[in-house]
DNA sequence: AATTAACTACCCACTTTTGGGTATTTTTCA
DNA sequence: TGAAAAATACCCAAAAGTGGGTAGTTAATT
């Protein structure tokens, strides 16, 4: 009866251009009144300050402030607004970590922008919306429970493990690596035991992999 | 005096939500007739068949079929159908080849949509359009000259080379490689030291950030 | 018809990684 | 001050990677 309100939604994401298609998108939609947008999550914040959005897109992969952190921020700090991340990865892995912390939705960047209206709409109405991927994801965690239960999050990895993997990272063997760091090779080989088994890499591109992914090194 | 005929793009890239929202960009320019999709190399050039497309816009990042790959073969079928390629990194690296293999322009994913009105416009009336990137990459090729020759481009590595780095990717040993290939584990081994001499890697980890960087792996 | 690139496959030898332990010292924090 | 986490360092052994060859076959191109 009383819908006078249209949304209003920021869109957060260092992709000028996937982020003013998306505005494009976006605003293609009735139920949208308007898009603003933040290059990080940062920028992001500051323009909640204003008050005038309800709805928040984000990108989980960004610089700066990346989409996690800023979805813990925003939940802490303005709780009416609702979020929906998006992500490249299907990662089924950090979505329960997100209905965690409190995100309302969760779309891949090859979602079908029906999916995005959808998510949208019901994250309005209902608070929540999670599609199959979660279904999956949730299926997987009963069916098997523990199976990736104990994959590593940046926070699990010590300062001296993060040293030790960026400079894996740079091509060095652990001999070079014990060098530089004036360390004993026998440490250096135990700080990558442990980085493997935290991360559950198989082997060094494993590491390398998890240190891309967890901003610990870039290239 | 007469162009009345308009741009008929053909958008290439595996993730629909940024596809969509390029399409919607694009179909907001005057410049812009019809605008099709396709979510990778391989529908691309079936697409392009058709022979109703005069622009074709390209992710270099995609699986079935890269825009490397589909790049090189619409220039040979196509030379009439004008490319813009799009990455997410700024490889200086790669710029070069691409002209060479004749692309026509070069964005990064973070470009402004303006710079991508720019572009087409450009590349339509003059052939080429390279922004302050391309200075940049051409600058230091004529600073630095050989500083980074011998250091292997895209284009010096084969089809199955790309296949293997591909799987190494993906944390598998050379056995499991030559298994799910069918080829012996020595094969996968010669594919994989040939791949480190041209790539200059000193270890695995060097071959995943080259894949990395030249699009031929993402994570 | 000849050349070249790509793909295939093997040899040998050495280095490094990977995986399993244990254990002492230092730092952090409740 | 006591417990937990982090950092340090070693042992052993198997697996995989790294580096140097050679070489035949196929495919593409000139």
């Amino acid at each position: 009866m009383n819908q006078p309100e249209k949304l209003n939604i920021l869109v957060t994401d260092d992709h000028t251009l996937f982020r003013r298609g998306t505005m494009m998108l976006l605003e293609s939609f009735d139920e949208v009144g308007s898009v603003g947008e933040a290059e990080n999550g940062k920028e992001a914040l500051e323009k909640l300050e204003e008050g005038s959005f309800n709805l928040l897109l984000l990108d989980l992969e960004m610089p700066v402030m990346d989409g996690w952190e800023t979805a813990k921020k925003t939940v802490s700090k303005y709780p009416e607004v609702k979020i929906i991340m998006i992500s490249m990865h299907d990662s089924l892995q950090i979505i329960s970590d997100l209905i965690e912390i409190g995100v309302h939705s969760y779309l891949l960047k090859n979602a079908d922008p029906d999916e995005v209206h959808k998510a949208i709409v019901s994250v309005t109405n209902n608070d929540f919306y999670y599609n199959q991927l979660v279904s999956k994801a949730l299926h997987k965690k009963v069916q098997k429970d523990g199976l990736d239960k104990g994959v590593a999050r940046r926070a699990d990895i010590s300062p001296r493990e993060i040293e030790i993997l960026q400079h894996i990272c740079q091509e060095l063997t652990m001999k070079e690596i014990g060098e530089k760091l004036f360390l004993s090779e026998q440490t250096v080989h135990t700080h990558r035991k442990n980085l493997m088994r935290k991360t559950k890499a198989k082997n060094a591109v494993g590491l390398v992999k998890f240190a891309f992914q967890n901003g610990i090194a870039a290239f």
